[in-house]
RNA sequence: GGGAUCUUAGCUCAGCUGGGAGAGCAUCUGCCUUACAAGCAGAGGGUCAUAGGUUCGAGCCCUAUAGGUCCCACCA
């Protein structure tokens, strides 16, 4: 028996229970079932040190609505959740809270460190796990992996001592980015690039022995003038041809330079001169390498100025570049200063000025590797939706560096590199080597460097299977199907996960990506800390639901792109799930009054066939667009089908049957309400689990769960299209009556007789048929179907719908002035339609180029229309008589 | 400098392979009709940025222009 509602959905009493239910059946655990399909997401793992924010919100939403609609059609549907260690953001954290103590990281040994990290982990790296649960999120959390666990930091060695044996992991000495807060390098994906306003410094180099003679560079940076090794000129450049080769005093300091020609200077820009910084600038560096110049690094890590800087030394780098241009000036070097505004790179997390520095560092070469990456999604073998995204892929493919991802952190993946410390021989390998295989030294210390926090989550969708071992689960999980994440993080980690995913499985670790946009403030502007502008899912989830929040997160928006959030949508959605509350209230009250378990498709009437057969449409529609990944578009036609179709339409038609005790329809009736509404919940359940699991669980006598019911399917013998037809025909009619009624201001209260006058015994067929509900949405007191005009007055009110004129004869209410309006209305809209399909029609081209089917479908309207048209006339003749 | 993307009703946005312009919110008018006022019934509101082009037919395809957003990029 069914039970009853509250009057109003509180979805705060129930998601808890709700969930937890789910956890204890363990209806999120996929199995190794080998009768079914595996269908497979991986989370992008949160950072531990993450907090609930919009981007997760929608991104968990998606999967989970993926998940739980492949779950329902019977597949073995996993999705693997975790998090992620998040190297360098974690580190920053724990010596914030290090600090609070009064501990500074400098004071402690590695091992005490970490151990630290690891408690601070254990802490709060579950916290994001809880509120993702709160969302509703169906992931496998028994399955639960992190990126520093046994086995993905196992699957981390093990690329790593594969790819350096092939010779794809190096160890060199390169220029990289180095962030001076952070004091460690960063990859280039990592550095943000700035328009900053700047100065352009024009500094008097003496030519020596030419007394008076200078050559004036111009810089951005003065401070690194203590690293300059040349100064370089166009080989073609008229002006400068007589200095190659001369030397220079380097201001400030008794260095001598060369004057060098290379093609990289552009002789247009600045003065044509460029000082040449191996160790401070990337082109610099690439400059010395070619004329072997020597590269001098003049900075400490800390950013300060070391002992090549002469009495600057130990000044942080802009108070130095103010003192020397003070100096420069008084020695009368500097020409000038002009305004520059050039590109500043940041780090993206702390937003420091990055200092490009030359430094010992690990590279993967990147080549070779990306080779079947970019293959894959030119052949389409790797899906990215929008489709727009593989330009951006390309882009970044194409343009490929070598990615340094040694770290100068200690929370992440050690580097398994061994150095002897007597003859210094390095040893790659999983394990410590017992002894130096060169000179048997016992003594082997391990690099101390970490790895990208990314080389570790670019194995994700495997490593989290048991890769590199071959578990059962990698066999039939991987490859994954989907992966769902933001365009903001294409470059960090979906290339990265593909180019892994082949080099290290041979298969692509995904056949489709799915991108979505960012979440926006109601301004349009990020949702950031700094602003305060966040919106904070639990808050929402608290206040509204999470069924809420996940409706307004997919509703009318498309993929990739970015989205504003707006309070309004959050209830507009929680308005939505009280009206399925209520229809489901409405029809569990009027369960009990038949017993509706021997109905069978013949007992239903037209109206019931009808909303039968559009909810078969629907299942179809929404299935298709769910397998084209078009989450939006399907939650639209759900909610419309929900509210317009069944609520507005199919609810208000059936009151008369439940509420006449001798009607004989009445079981039908509730067995398609019943059956209606089980085919719209769980068609809805992917959106609005918690919701629709509470009404289903109440609406079954039996506990069963709406999220391992079966998925509805389009059934052919709940394809009813006559009945569709006439459905269709009385609604319109019924629109028609109401206009009427709202132009001449009849009020509610007043009913009226109609009657449907036409000459097709069909029409005719359809209004008798429907007589009963008919009535009830007309306003009608009584309805008559004729023929003929017999008892119709001229100037009795009208509406006109394709075959039939409705009348509605409330005498003392008619403004005839109205109602002439009203068809004249009409009259006009009809000419116009007529016209249009006319013209088309007789247009040549159109009936020979056109589609049979559109030519057809014009010739039917123009009928149509006609046929209204000349009944509209007749009946604007009668009136102005 | 290169590229992407957007410009549709007052606001925020949908609009699938080109075939008679849609939603939510807001506005206006009636309704406390026994599921729901978090509701019901009606209504108004758009030269789909501009200018060309392709096509029988363009919001959708092509070109140019204007404005906005974003990404990438080593011009000191």
């Amino acid at each position: 028996m069914a039970k009853e509602l509250e009057k109003n959905y509180s979805p705060q009493d129930i998601e808890e229970r709700i969930y937890n239910n789910w956890m204890e059946k363990k209806y999120f655990h996929a199995k190794v079932d080998k009768s079914k399909k595996p269908f497979t997401i991986v989370m992008p793992p949160p950072n531990i040190t993450g907090q609930l924010h919009m981007g997760h919100a929608l991104d968990n939403t998606m999967q989970d609505i993926l998940i739980r609609f492949k779950r329902m059609q019977g597949y073995s549907a996993l999705w693997q959740p975790g998090t992620d260690h998040a190297a360098i953001a974690t580190e920053v954290k724990v010596i914030e809270s290090l600090k609070k103590q009064g501990i500074e990281k400098a004071d402690l040994t590695r091992e005490e460190f970490l151990k630290y990290a690891w408690d601070w982990k254990k802490e709060y790296g579950g916290k994001i796990v809880n509120q993702l649960k709160k969302l509703g999120s169906s992931a496998d959390w028994d399955r639960e992996r992190f990126t520093m666990d046994e086995g993905c930091s196992d699957a981390v060695l093990d690329v790593f001592v594969k790819l350096y044996e092939k010779g794809w992991i190096y160890k060199g000495s390169r220029i990289i980015n180095w962030c001076p807060v952070c004091q460690t390098s960063i990859s280039d994906a990592e550095v943000e690039h700035e328009e900053q306003a700047g100065h352009f410094w024009h500094i008097n180099y003496p030519i020596v022995g030419e007394e008076g003679r200078y050559v004036e560079i111009a810089t951005t940076r003065p401070e690194t003038l203590f690293g300059d090794t040349a100064v370089a000129v166009n080989p073609e450049d008229e002006r400068y041809k007589d200095i190659i080769g001369k030397k220079l005093l380097l201001p400030l300091t008794d260095r001598q330079i060369p004057v060098i020609a290379d093609e990289y200077v552009d002789k247009e820009f600045g003065t044509g001169c460029v000082k040449i910084t191996p160790a401070h600038d990337p082109n610099d560096f690439e400059v010395g390498k070619r004329h072997n110049l020597e590269e001098i690094t003049v900075m400490n890590d800390d950013g300060t100025m070391n002992a090549y800087a002469g009495k600057y030394k130990g000044m942080d780098r802009y108070e130095c570049r103010k003192a020397m241009v003070k100096d420069l000036e008084e020695m009368g070097l500097l020409v000038k200063v002009t305004d520059h505004s050039h590109n500043v790179g940041t780090h993206d997390r702390c937003k420091t000025t990055v200092e490009p520095m030359v430094k010992p560092q690990w590279f993967v070469k990147m080549d070779e590797m990306i080779k079947p990456a970019v293959e894959a999604v030119k052949t389409g073998e790797i899906r990215l939706l929008p489709e727009r995204m593989d330009k951006t892929y390309f882009n970044w493919t194409d343009n490929i560096r070598d990615w340094c991802i040694s770290r100068q952190l200690w929370w992440g993946h050690r580097i398994p590199a061994y150095y002897c410390a007597d003859c210094g021989e390095m040893v790659v390998s999983k394990t410590a080597p017992d002894a130096c295989p060169k000179c048997g030294c016992k003594v082997m210390k391990q690099d101390e460097d970490t790895l990208d926090t990314w080389f570790s989550s670019a194995l994700w969708p495997f490593s989290t299977l048991g890769w590199p071992k071959k578990t059962e689960e990698l066999e039939y999980f991987y490859p994954t199907d989907v992966l769902v994440t933001g365009y903001d993080i294409i470059f960090f980690w979906v290339i990265r996960m593909i180019f892994s995913g082949f080099e290290q499985t041979g298969k692509a670790p995904f056949n489709t990506v799915l991108f979505h946009g960012l979440v926006r403030d109601s301004q349009g502007r990020k949702m950031s800390k700094s602003l305060g502008n966040g919106i904070d899912p639990l808050e929402v989830i608290e206040k509204y639901g999470a069924d809420a929040l996940r409706m307004t997160l997919i509703t009318g928006n498309a993929p990739g792109n970015d989205m504003r959030f707006y309070w309004e949508r959050v209830e507009a959605s929680r308005n939505f799930a009280n009206k399925v509350w209520n229809a489901s209230r409405f029809i569990m009250m009027n369960l009990e009054k038949a017993d509706p378990s021997d109905v069978t498709l013949d007992d239903l009437t037209s109206a019931d066939k009808w909303i039968l057969s559009k909810v078969n449409e629907l299942a179809k529609a929404v299935t298709e667009n769910l397998d084209k990944y078009e989450l939006g578009i399907a939650c639209q036609k759900i909610y419309d089908f929900i509210w317009e179709e069944f609520c507005d339409w199919y609810i208000e038609m059936v009151k008369p049957r439940l509420y006449n005790d001798d009607d004989t329809t009445k079981k039908a009736a509730i067995w398609t309400l019943k059956t209606v509404l089980i085919q719209s919940l769980k068609l809805l359940h992917p959106y609005m689990p918690f919701i629709t699991e509470e009404i289903f669980c109440n609406l079954q006598d039996e506990e069963e769960s709406i999220m391992i019911s079966s998925w509805p399917e389009y059934k052919e013998e709940w394809n009813f299209a006559a009945d569709e037809k006439s459905v269709e025909t009385i609604k319109e009619a019924v629109r028609g009556i109401r206009g009427v009624r709202t132009s001449m201001n009849v009020p509610p209260s007043k009913k009226a007789k109609v009657i449907v006058v036409s000459e097709n015994p069909e029409i005719q067929n359809i209004f008798n048929n429907g007589k009963v509900f008919f009535a009830t949405l007309g306003y009608a007191s009584e309805v008559a179907v004729q023929a003929d005009k017999t008892g119709i007055n001229d100037d009795d009110v009208s509406t006109v719908i394709p075959e039939a004129v409705i009348y509605m004869p409330f005498a003392e209410l008619v403004d005839i002035d109205k109602e002439i309006e009203r068809l004249e209305k009409e009259h006009d809209r009809l000419t116009k339609e007529i016209a249009r399909a006319k013209g088309m029609l007789s247009n040549e081209r159109f009936v020979s180029k056109a589609p049979q089917a559109k030519i057809d479908e014009e010739k039917a309207k123009l009928e149509k229309y006609t046929q209204m048209f000349e009944q509209v006339e007749e009946r604007l003749g009668q009136l102005k008589k």
